[in-house]
RNA sequence: GGCGGCAUAGCCAAGUGGCUAAGGCAGCGGUCUGCAAAACCGUUAUUCCCCGGUUCAAGUCCGGGUGCCGCCUCCA
């Protein structure tokens, strides 16, 4: 397996710090809002990445935490007349809902900062005792030029980051890199006791404490979106590696943006969709296809064009799993196996490995995907095939895996006519179409063409089509959807 | 200004120097159908932004250019 680690900017053999076991760490939210569509990515993706390792039978520890103290958490409580802890736990709650429905599996640990304090506490006085960190006012600030290296994982020396505009004016700090660890609370500001007075902690050294709570001083991957490389990832590592003396992580994967017409999908933007809002109109496999196509590290586009087309392939992939099962049901189950069904055996039994070849380059899901739409072509054709009927052992092997394969993505998780009847709700809705209406036109179709008043009946075809809806005779009667 | 990434068909997208450049969506032709839809078959990039170089061989490596994007401030 290999794996493209932003440190080294190389693909490399990922080989877990103990065999057979990986400690995954990954940045979560901060808990002041709910969670939009690039929120939704960095789940999905690093949810993929410990489904992937576990099926290969790795024993994973996922770590994932909530930021439960921060301005923005601060900020909002004050608007709204109401404690931190509130808001955190509102927002925590929403992005649970938000997850489960994605089918987000829950990572091992979900810690919160405002849990681990005194962890916080004895990693600053570590870095004090050091000479890694200075006090100034009650404020803590870690000397980020004792620290050689500093800046290694976004690739840029101090020098490089002083050339820059844009860096942060305080009086207080001896270099304008160094960044805060321990911050003294002003009035209204939540506070912990310290020994450095009544303070909150900065917002990096969490990680470095949960992490190291979790997984211990060195662990295997740690993962975010790649806006938290510098300086969040950058810091993280001086404050961990310089207490430690060890290596924080050996793998750093970050996953790329969402964008919106080009542009990063971000809350200051304001060019965000909420999870929900787009969970409204599509079926959570939608998103997941979507965001699942293209690399991890590469930026997707957003756009309801983008969201339609991963629906058509979901609905190509559920369409499959239906047909497989509802000849399944009403096969005859001959018994010798026929030439085709000999090709389908073939092609199923290397699907695992094609998939685990896409996967173990990176995680790419994009290409993993591309071997399950061959495997729906090559069964569509022997299903469209009257001359072969197919056993129903063969069907149901071929479902079993498709769905297999498909749990490792979080993708073909429910009853095909479940999906395709949400999915048609959804939109039906969408449209403004009326489900009711659309069974009264089919029923005085039936009845049109039983009289064989053909002209009638494609006048009803016609004029559903013209609002979206598309008719389906078979031998057991029509029925209906919105492509 | 500093650092980094990306550019493959109408659109999305994979592509680890070497057989015919995956796959999906859309389109077109056909099979099937009363007509359709789905599905299937066929078709859609002599060429991978441009220029130069390395190599027996480059979409893939190197240099230059153009365009787009990101990080350097909270951010998945």
């Amino acid at each position: 397996m290999r794996v493209f680690n932003t440190l080294t900017r190389k693909k490399e053999e990922f080989t877990p710090l103990r065999e057979g076991r990986v400690g995954m760490y990954v940045c979560g939210i901060t808990a002041y809002d709910v969670c939009h569509v690039g929120h939704a990515r960095s789940a999905v993706v690093f949810d993929v990445v410990s489904r992937y390792l576990r099926s290969r039978g790795y024993d994973v520890t996922y770590v994932k935490n909530f930021t439960d103290v921060d301005d923005k958490i601060i900020e909002r409580a004050n608007r709204e007349q109401t404690g931190i802890a509130e808001i955190a736990e509102r927002f925590i709650a929403e992005h649970n809902q938000d997850m489960e429905a994605l089918g987000v599996e829950p990572p091992t640990v979900t810690p919160r900062a405002t849990e681990h304090i005194a962890g916080m506490i004895r990693l600053v006085e570590t870095l004090l005792a050091k000479g890694l960190a200075y006090r100034v006012d009650g404020d803590v600030y870690f000397a980020v030029d004792k620290f050689p290296g500093y800046g290694r994982l976004s690739g840029r020396g101090l020098e490089d980051m002083l050339a820059g505009a844009r860096v942060d004016v305080n009086e207080k700090k001896r270099n304008p890199l160094d960044f805060v660890l321990w911050k003294a609370s002003k009035q209204g500001e939540p506070w912990w006791e310290s020994p450095w007075g009544q303070g909150r902690p900065g917002w990096h050294l969490e990680c470095s404490v949960m992490s190291q709570r979790y997984l211990g001083d060195s662990f295997d991957i740690h993962g975010g979106g790649e806006d938290l490389v510098f300086p969040h990832h950058d810091n993280e590592i001086a404050q961990s590696e310089a207490a430690t003396g060890k290596p924080l992580a050996r793998y750093w994967l970050h996953n790329g943006f969402v964008r919106v017409n080009s542009e990063k999908m971000s809350k200051s933007l304001g060019n965000f969709f909420t999870i929900r809002e787009i969970l409204k109109q599509y079926r959570p496999e939608v998103l997941r296809l979507f965001l699942l196509a293209s690399h991890y590290r590469s930026p997707v586009d957003f756009s309801d064009a983008a969201l339609a087309e991963a629906r058509q392939g979901m609905e190509r992939f559920y369409s499959t799993l239906k047909a497989l099962r509802d000849q399944a049901a009403h096969g005859q189950a001959p018994p010798e196996g026929s030439a085709t069904e000999r090709e389908i055996v073939d092609h199923l039994a290397g699907l695992r490995g094609r998939f685990c070849e896409a996967m173990d380059d990176d995680f790419n899901t994009a290409r993993a995907i591309g071997y399950l739409f061959d495997t729906v072509r090559l069964l569509n054709a022997a299903l469209a095939d009257k001359k072969a009927v197919l056993s129903r052992q063969v069907l149901t092997q071929a479902e079993q895996s498709l769905r297999e394969i498909g749990a490792v993505l979080g993708l073909f998780g429910e009853e095909p006519d479940v999906y395709l009847r949400r999915d048609r709700e959804a939109e039906a809705q969408k449209r403004g179409i009326d489900p009711a209406e659309v069974e009264a036109l089919i029923a005085e179709r039936r009845a049109s063409r039983e009289a064989k008043a053909w002209q009638r009946a494609d006048e009803i075809r016609q004029g559903l089509a013209a609002r979206g809806v598309v008719l389906k005779d078979s031998p057991a009667g029509t029925t209906w959807s919105i492509p």
